[in-house]
DNA sequence: CTCCTATTGAACATTTTGTTGCATAGTAGA
DNA sequence: TCTACTATGCAACAAAATGTTCAATAGGAG
């Protein structure tokens, strides 16, 4: 049985309403009553839906920070591919809500149970596709297996999100260019020894 | 002249119990009614000291924010002084209020000048004091001054922030010694190329 | 067409958020 | 100690936000 329509269609207006919101304004404001006045839904409707307002925060959460399926590129060599999918995400940070929401999920993370699922599903997500790229460098023989690759990943993630959701700097091309290069640095000169 | 006490002593308390707030509560909390119910003092009282709810958070954030004096070691060798340094700014991420609000202040940052103005300024200390480690081995001649320095710091600093922040993933002595050893494998293969 | 259900709008109580005026009490200076 | 000053407390208040309930309506499924 198929669910009815309408409540499809309350979720999915109510929901992005509240992504402007978080995005615009801030967690703060995520509110029945703003999400009820930005979409004309009345608010009896959205307190069926969410009965309070973290559950409402919560689900607007979890929409944004779904992972995005990227294109995997394994086939080589390690800098391309690792420029390839650092580009990728570094273009969900500066182009996409993710960019902005990210910081108020990372807060609510602290002492809500459910945002720091969703921030931490997202991080296994992330680091899952970076080791793919470094395993298959290893198979290749690029590298070898006594690269520390956890780390790697580690700080192949945490620049970008430390530089622009912590630091407030940019995210260029031309930064990215360096950070690669260093990382791959690290991987070539730890390879082998 | 000297500022009247009562002045002072509602600050303190008020503040006081306003970090504990955004710590144990969120800065969701954070409201005159309830610093006014934890403290005592009349919110009318507190409405003098601070007009609004968000002048309240963000003198909250100031008083939490203000990075302590990191007694300087840069006598060497570096992985001593970097062990030492990261160690320190470890433990304030573990075992002080910092850690717990600092993801706060990240998400306010995003629709909030002076949650930005803190983050930056404590970042730019941050980054200062390690800054200073690096100059002092290329000043020994431990590491030549064509290392990428910038993005080394940045390394530096990011993973334990991310790692504790957004990853909710332990800082602990173990994960220093892998961190500055990598740290310390890149500054010395990447010095005198 | 009919049954089922989601939405609406209004009314309502409750809580939170700000504001104001005055009495009280603590402070500084002569 | 006396006086002028000012911060606080308190109560009363208005305004807005937050939840709750219910009957009427409109949309979807069979």
């Amino acid at each position: 049985m198929k669910e009815d329509p309408r409540l499809i269609a309350t979720r999915q207006t109510a929901l992005d309403a509240a992504q402007r919101i978080l995005m615009d304004e801030g967690v703060l404001h995520v509110t029945h009553g703003a999400v009820s006045k930005a979409t004309g839904i009345s608010r009896s409707t959205l307190y069926r839906h969410w009965p309070d307002a973290r559950s409402l925060r919560d689900a607007a959460f979890r929409r944004i920070a779904t992972p995005p399926n990227i294109p995997p590129k394994t086939d080589g060599p390690l800098r391309s591919d690792l420029r390839w999918l650092l580009g990728v995400l570094m273009g969900a940070l500066n182009d996409t809500p993710w960019g902005q929401i990210a910081p108020q999920v990372v807060a609510a993370a602290s002492n809500d149970e459910e945002a720091r699922l969703v921030i931490t599903e997202f991080m296994k997500d992330r680091f899952a596709s970076v080791e793919a790229v470094f395993a298959a460098a290893v198979g290749r023989g690029e590298i070898t297996a006594d690269v520390p690759v956890d780390q790697l990943i580690e700080l192949a993630v945490a620049a970008p999100y430390f530089r622009k959701l912590i630091r407030h700097e940019a995210l260029d091309e031309d930064w990215l260019d360096r950070h690669v290069d260093l990382l791959c640095s690290i991987a070539k000169t730890n390879s082998g020894q």
